[in-house]
DNA sequence: TTTCCTTTCGTGTACGTACACAAAGTAAAT
DNA sequence: ATTTACTTTGTGTACGTACACGAAAGGAAA
C-alpha cells in the first residue's frame, strides 16, 4: 500500500480494487486517521473568495462598523490560508444599490456569500444562485425565514424573543398600572425591510398580554427623509396624551433620538430602553437618558458568519442551522467590557 | 542570495555578512513578507506542552465544568498544531493539593500555564518559577492582583464593577427606603481565597454609598461543612428582622440556596440576584425564584485562557494585559441564548 | 506467445519553512 | 603556492498532503 493509493481511498477517487480499498478503510478506521489541515492548506493552490453584503455605515447608522470590525478579524485570521474576502456594500435606504451587488455576486464566481437578507424580494434570486452552484449562503443581523432552509445558517438574534426579555425588564421598571410605549422609528417608508423591528414589537407585546399589571401603547414613525422636527412633535403628543407612560422601548438603534427628545424637553421621569452601542445610543446611556441598550454582539455576528463559511468549506465542519445570538443587556455600569 | 541565507536572516542567526543582512533585511520590507505559520507548524516538531490547573468540579460547585467545555474547545482546535493540555485539578477547599499540584508544574517541564491564583501565598513559588523560566502563565476567573504585573494576562471580570453593576440593577427593582441584603456564604472558613466574593460586595456597597435611598445590609456565613440548616436559620433571622428587605444579592454561585430557603419558606416578594449559570441556579430562575444572575462567561474565559498562550507563544501576537470578560445579565427570558 | 488496452498501484514533485550539512569564499600562516 | 582555519553561502531533506504521471498487473484479442 502506498501512500498514492492511500490517498485516493480518502479523497474517495477511482482507481482502487475494491479489496484494496477496503483495507485502508479499515486501517484508517483502527488508527483513528484525522486529516491534518495545516498541510492540506498549505499544499492546496485553491483560493477561496467570500462575498460580503452588508450595508454601508452612515452617519443616521454607523451599527454595520461593528460587524465590519469582526469580519475584519475574522479576515485576519484566515487570510493565510488562501481565503479572500470582497466586500459588496450597499446603501441600506436604496434597494437598487442592494439589487445591483446581489447580480455581481451571481455574476462572479465566489466560493461563500455572507450577507443581510435586507430587501427580501430582491434576495430570491440570490438564494437561487447560490443554491443551484451549491455556494454556501449566511444570513446575517436580519434573518429571512421563508428562505432559511436553503442557507446554510442564520446568524443573529431571535427579534420576537429579544423584545419579549425587553418587556420583561419593562415590567421590572414600572409599577402598575403604569405604561410602556413601544416606539418604532423607521428611515425608509415601506418598512418591509425591517422584519426586526416588527418582531420586536411583536415579542413586547406579547409579555404584556401575559403581564396585564401593564398598559401598553405603541408608536410607529416612518420617514424617509430626516425630519426630526416632526418626530418630536408626534412623539410629544402621544406622551403628554398619557401621564402613565413611564417607560419607552425603542426597537431599534434609534433610541438616541428619543432620548434627545426627553432630554430637551426636560423630561426626566421615562426610561428609555433600545438597541445597539452605536455611539449617540452610548452617549445617552452615560448621560442616564438611556437606561437600557441590548446588544446584538455584532462584532461577533460578523466573526462567526465568516467563520461558519470557513468551517464549512474548508474543514468540512457541521454547521448549525441557527446561530442565535445571546440577548445581551447594557447599561452605563458595565458598557466599558463590551468593545461592540 | 539562497533560501538558506534568507533564512538565517530571518530567525536572527549567526554566519550571514553584514552587507548580505542588509539586502535581505531590505527586499524583505519591500515585498512585506509575513513568515507561513502553516508552513511553519509542518515543519516544526516542537510540541507544546500547557498546564491548567483547574479546581475540579464537585456538586456542590460545578462552575467549573462550564470553563472546561471552553478549554476542550481550544484543545481541539489547536491540537492539530501539535499543542497538548495537560489537566492538574486541585480540591478547592483543600489547599495541600492546589500546592501539590503548583510543585508538579514547576518540576514539570511545561510551555505555559493557565490557573486560576485560588490560593495566593501557595502561588508566589508558581510565579517565580514561571518568571524565571520565561514560561507565560495567565490567571483566570480569580486575579491575584500583587502579582499581576508578572504573568502574560488576567482573564476574569472586574469583581468589584461586577458588584457595582448589580448594585445599580437592585435599585431599579427597589423602592425607597428599601433594603438590599448583599449575602456571601463560603465552602471554606478562611476566606482568603474568594477574592471576587469579598471585591463584588465592596462594588455593591459602594453603588448604594453614592444612591442613598435604598439601605444596605450584609451577610457572611462560612461553613466548611454543609451544614445548610444553620444558615437556613440565620438567615431567616436576619430576613424576619428588617421588613422593609426586598433583594438579596448573593456574591458568588450559591444563589440557590438562598433561593431554596425562601422558597421553603414561602417568601414571594424578595428578589435574588445571583452569579453564575450552574444548573440548581438555572433551576431556580426558570421557576422564577431567582430573578437575575450574572455570567462570567467561563466557556469564553477556559477558551481564551488557552488561546492567549497560544497567541502568545506560537504566533508572536500582542496579548493585553488584562482581558475583562464582559458582565453578562441573565434572566428567564434570554437564558436559553446562553451555553455558558 | 505477442500485442494492446484497462485497471490498479507506486513514485516524484510541490507547497513554505527549518535546519543540518556541504560547498565556496577569504585571509592568515606555513 | 599550499595548507589551515574560519566565515559565508548554497543545497538537500523533511513535515503531511494532493495530484500528475508512469509503472506494473491483469485480461482479452490477435
Amino acid at each position: 500500500m502506498s501512500i498514492g493509493t492511500v490517498d485516493r481511498v480518502l479523497h474517495n477517487r477511482s482507481g482502487v480494487a475494491q479489496a484494496t480499498k477496503e483495507k485502508v478503510l479499515k486501517v484508517i478506521e483502527e488508527l483513528n486517521y484525522q486529516p491534518n489541515i495545516i498541510a492540506r492548506r498549505l499544499v492546496s493552490k485553491k483560493k477561496y473568495v467570500f462575498a460580503v453584503l452588508i450595508p454601508t455605515p452612515t452617519e443616521d447608522n454607523p451599527y454595520w462598523n461593528l460587524h465590519e470590525a469582526g469580519i475584519k478579524k475574522a479576515e485576519a485570521e484566515i487570510l493565510q490560508l488562501g481565503i479572500f474576502i470582497e466586500r459588496l456594500p450597499f446603501n441600506q435606504s436604496d434597494p437598487k444599490s442592494y439589487f445591483a451587488q446581489t447580480k455581481k455576486v451571481i455574476a462572479g464566481n465566489y466560493d461563500g456569500v455572507l450577507l443581510v437578507p435586507f430587501f427580501q424580494e430582491k434576495t430570491e434570486d440570490l438564494i437561487d444562485h447560490c443554491k443551484a452552484q451549491n455556494i454556501p449562503c449566511v444570513f446575517f443581523d436580519t434573518n429571512f425565514i421563508e428562505r432559511e432552509k436553503d442557507v446554510l445558517t442564520y446568524i443573529g438574534q431571535d427579534a420576537f424573543r429579544s423584545g419579549y426579555f425587553a418587556g420583561n425588564l419593562t415590567s421590572y421598571l414600572l409599577s402598575k398600572d403604569d405604561t410602556a410605549l413601544a416606539v418604532s422609528i423607521n428611515a425608509v417608508k415601506k418598512a418591509d425591510n425591517h422584519v426586526n423591528y416588527l418582531q420586536r414589537e411583536e415579542g413586547f407585546k406579547k409579555y404584556f398580554q401575559q403581564d396585564k399589571r401593564i398598559k401598553l401603547e405603541t408608536f410607529h414613525y416612518n420617514n424617509p427623509g430626516k425630519d426630526d422636527a416632526l418626530l418630536e412633535k408626534k412623539l410629544l403628543e402621544q406622551i403628554k396624551g398619557n401621564e402613565t407612560i413611564k417607560a419607552i422601548f425603542v426597537t431599534n438603534s434609534r433610541a438616541y433620538k428619543v432620548a434627545s427628545i426627553l432630554e430637551k424637553n426636560k423630561i426626566k421621569d421615562i426610561k428609555i430602553l433600545g438597541y445597539d452601542l452605536i455611539d449617540p445610543n452610548i452617549q445617552y446611556l452615560k448621560k442616564g437618558f438611556i437606561d437600557f441598550l441590548i446588544s446584538q454582539e455584532p462584532f461577533n455576528q460578523g466573526y462567526m458568519g465568516i467563520m461558519s463559511l470557513y468551517n464549512h468549506l474548508i474543514l468540512n465542519q457541521e454547521v448549525e442551522q441557527q446561530k442565535l445570538m445571546p440577548i445581551t443587556l447594557i447599561t452605563k455600569e458595565n458598557l466599558e467590557f463590551y468593545k461592540a
